[in-house]
DNA sequence: TTGAAAGCGCTAACAC
DNA sequence: GTGTTAGCGCTTTCAA
């Protein structure tokens, strides 16, 4: 039933179907996939339309063998929390090995070798980096990625600026949504253990929650505010002054999931069951929050996905550079979800 | 002091190179690099040897191009835990894309799906099958992927059979060294957790634990050892009997994390301090040993790079099948690793 | 058992 | 602005 194949050739759409079908040459078509200038207007349109009507992709094994140079790009991490850093691989490595982009790995560990670690990298010829969580909080780091002028992406943390292109859930909108669940739940005395200071997320976090409060009239308590460091161990310790409080909370919303943990483990301590005696929550949904009993009530970031991203729109500005356009650093938002597990409940006196 | 190329190429050594240098065609080299029949020896010799000494290998974008139809491999994983499998994916697509081999992952949740998630793989035109942790060590489902011809390895776990390939550490051996480091720290009565009943490696591991108390002629009490499942909760059920015991441990070895971190929990719970108290140890190196405080001591499995063996064992495998031979099954033991962290210390009464 | 020719899909170089 | 030509490195087909 199928008709053998003259030689060989997949069967899918080539760029000479398309210059057909547009009435131009494959030249052309390969300018205008590849961002080239001089081609008019409606050329390009026209092109572009085949390539739709088509669905047609670029071989890139065909590309890689033509002699384009790869696209090359760095991924620099540090401090890896198992969980987080291997979502962020999993998806970069996974969309860069669809799209045919070489990614290069390299671990840094500020203060000492960031510098170093950086230029190992671009040495290696990549075109653009990726920056992982602590590092584009650095600002050290920061400036000495973005001194050339390769595009540097900032994923899940930094701040927006003109230098970098950031990707991040709203965490502001987050930790409201999640102190508004609590509320909603009929807590009133919500403890608060912030990130990390050295994290701009630590204080969007801190923020949300403050508004939430405020929305529904609950007045700020700042004994109920305890700085921690996104570890567990800070956890610990900020969970027993919480708890040591004459009048402790109902409930604890940890700015991430390692020490909301620990606030399960003080609670557990002191013989308090969760959530019935105290409801606690995470943000981060790493495999903390599902691995420990009661599973926590988290935030997700979706971070493989944001990882994908970041891939995705690196590699958007190093082919726009090459073409040598450039496009305006952008700010994406991923869409965070509140994942209801075992950890949340109404506080005991509440009726 | 560069010679530009005559137009692009990429300067390492290309077929016809080989073939140049051994006075062959260079179709008579590509016979050879794939495996075809039909050279005489002294032939392929010669190529081999050109091969070797220009340190040659094809180039996978050109092969790809000229229509050989590629190698497809599908990974089957079940019950994420999230670490583990993060570490399969990134060894396996690192692997995968550097060979060039296209890696299509399906979840598989038995009893309910395996059959189909298998024929899915199957139907999608894969060539060979990764199965991950718990699947390897259900007989349903070992026995529905290798009702075809493909091969199959099972990653860390699993039995060594004719129809299997296996990479596993040697868990006997890994448990035996543990539990020898903590005799070596003066621990007399040792606790274990063993893990889910399904999997093989649990019973390795019991054993390994079993012997090395024999080897130093301690006395085996079975009260010392309880049934766990792998998980958290399991964890902390065992751990709770294991401390009610008129006479309790003063160390425990899990047979996994997940359960060594319940040990943990229910230690602070009771107001022991770890590992002061009571010396808790792990086995798998997941997130969990090293989030918790204090972080634990385990045995580290190279899973990542036990999966980036997989992705060559089966391809291998695949092309040795495609030129007609076929390779006995391989049971690859991969090396483990003692990590040292806070968990343990010598029993608080020795001396 | 080996080789020659052609072509996979794409793009760099150079016309026009 | 756009097209032509040639060739990336390999394998298939077919002939010797």
């Amino acid at each position: 039933m199928s008709i053998k194949q003259q030689r060989r050739g997949t069967g899918s759409a080539t760029i000479s179907d398309v210059a057909r079908l547009a009435g131009f040459s494959p030249m052309t078509v390969s300018r205008v996939i590849n961002g080239g200038g001089n081609v008019k207007e409606s050329t390009r349109d026209a092109i572009n339309a085949a390539i739709k009507e088509l669905n047609y992709s670029p071989n890139p094994a065909a590309r890689s063998l033509a002699g384009v140079e790869p696209i090359r790009i760095g991924l620099l991490y540090s401090n890896p929390s198992a969980a987080y850093l291997s979502e962020v691989l999993v998806g970069s490595l996974d969309r860069a090995s669809r799209i045919d982009v070489q990614l290069v790995v390299a671990r840094c560990e500020p203060p000492e070798n960031y510098r170093e670690a950086a230029e190992h990298l671009l040495e290696r010829g990549v075109h653009g980096l990726i920056l992982t969580s602590p590092l584009c909080d650095l600002q050290e780091v920061v400036d000495v990625v973005t001194e050339g002028d390769q595009p540097v992406v900032a994923l899940a943390g930094g701040k927006p600026s003109d230098d970098l292109i950031t990707i991040n859930v709203d965490d502001f909108e987050a930790a409201h949504a999640m102190t508004k669940h609590l509320i909603g739940l009929g807590h009133r005395r919500i403890g608060f253990i912030i990130g990390s200071p050295i994290q701009a997320a630590s204080g969007r976090r801190l923020e949300g929650y403050r508004a939430a409060l405020a929305e529904a009239g609950i007045p700020a308590d700042e004994k109920l505010i305890e700085q921690g460091h996104f570890t567990y161990r800070s956890g610990l310790a900020a969970a027993d002054k919480l708890m040591d409080l004459a009048v402790p909370p109902t409930a604890v919303f940890a700015s991430n999931d390692d020490m909301a943990a620990a606030v399960v483990a003080v609670a557990h301590r002191r013989g308090l069951d969760v959530p019935n005696d105290l409801t606690v929550c995470g943000f981060d949904d790493t495999a903390f929050a599902s691995s420990i009993w009661p599973e926590l009530t988290t935030i997700r970031q979706p971070i493989a996905e944001m990882a994908r991203t970041a891939v995705d729109m690196l590699t958007d500005e190093i082919l726009a550079h090459r073409a040598g356009k450039s496009l305006p650093r952008e700010h994406r938002i991923a869409a965070f979800e509140l994942i209801k597990r075992q950890s949340d409940a109404p506080p005991k006196n509440s009726r």
